[in-house]
DNA sequence: TTCATTACGTTATGTTATAACATAATGAAT
DNA sequence: ATTCATTATGTTATAACATAACGTAATGAA
């Protein structure tokens, strides 16, 4: 199943909820229940094959060599593309920024919405 | 009604969900629906007097002197204590990367997930 | 006094996520 | 080969988060 999911999140650079996932499986898995999806999508984030979208309550397929990273999302509010870049520079950054404060970090959330490069050319200047 | 809202949030140092915040209200307010929450909550983001934690689908009042700056969170995993830093140098950073693969930046979700001064004092050292 | 605007209420529904429990498949240890 | 733990999945129900669509009342400017 996970390996169905990530199949589905795979097939396109947007993101997609669990429940667009669902849909998409029923053609295969007529008896799919959200828990199942669910499930694969909580082992699949855990191993670091996909990511959880914070701010579109959403999932996408990792599309880096190295799943381990914490990274940075870039999100179009255009077209929905999904962009994944690992830039470790920024989050030492911002845990060394944290750390003065005290903070221990353990996960970085770090999503920028905007718009990705083919719909800002479609913009016409102000 | 704005008001009542953002009160609410301010009372305390962890994020709310609006279903919390429609709980607390109820006092005053019995026949308070989510509708009239979202909508406070709508005008009180838009206007930077509150800031949605994405990562937890939930809110905090904003306590900064200016509201309208792209912000950092910390959020404890254990108290749930979140703390907001303005850290323009970073968002900067953040804004001027996504450039330099074309991305046009307009809102940055920036949520740090750890634990807090006291409560990484808590833990026992390795 | 008319009208646009704003705020809020009401009802219903859509969307995202998990709890609790049952069942089946697998394979290692005895 | 059977017992047992583990893992994966199914089933049912419900919790939690969010919005749509429409109605009403108050306000104040033209």
């Amino acid at each position: 199943m996970q390996t169905e999911v990530l199949a589905v999140l795979a097939a396109k650079d947007c993101a997609r909820s669990a429940y667009d996932v669902i849909k998409q499986l029923r053609s295969s898995y007529p008896q799919i229940a959200p828990t199942t999806v669910y499930r694969a999508l909580a082992a699949l984030t855990e191993r670091g094959q996909a990511h959880r979208l914070e701010s579109q309550n959403a999932f996408v397929a990792c599309n880096c060599d190295r799943p381990d990273h914490a990274a940075i999302f870039s999100v179009c509010t255009d077209c929905g593309a999904v962009d994944e870049s690992p830039a470790p520079a920024i989050v030492a950054d911002l845990s060394d920024l944290m750390k003065e404060t005290g903070f221990a970090a353990t996960r970085h959330v770090i999503e920028i919405h905007g718009l990705c490069t083919s719909c800002d050319a479609d913009v016409p200047p102000l």
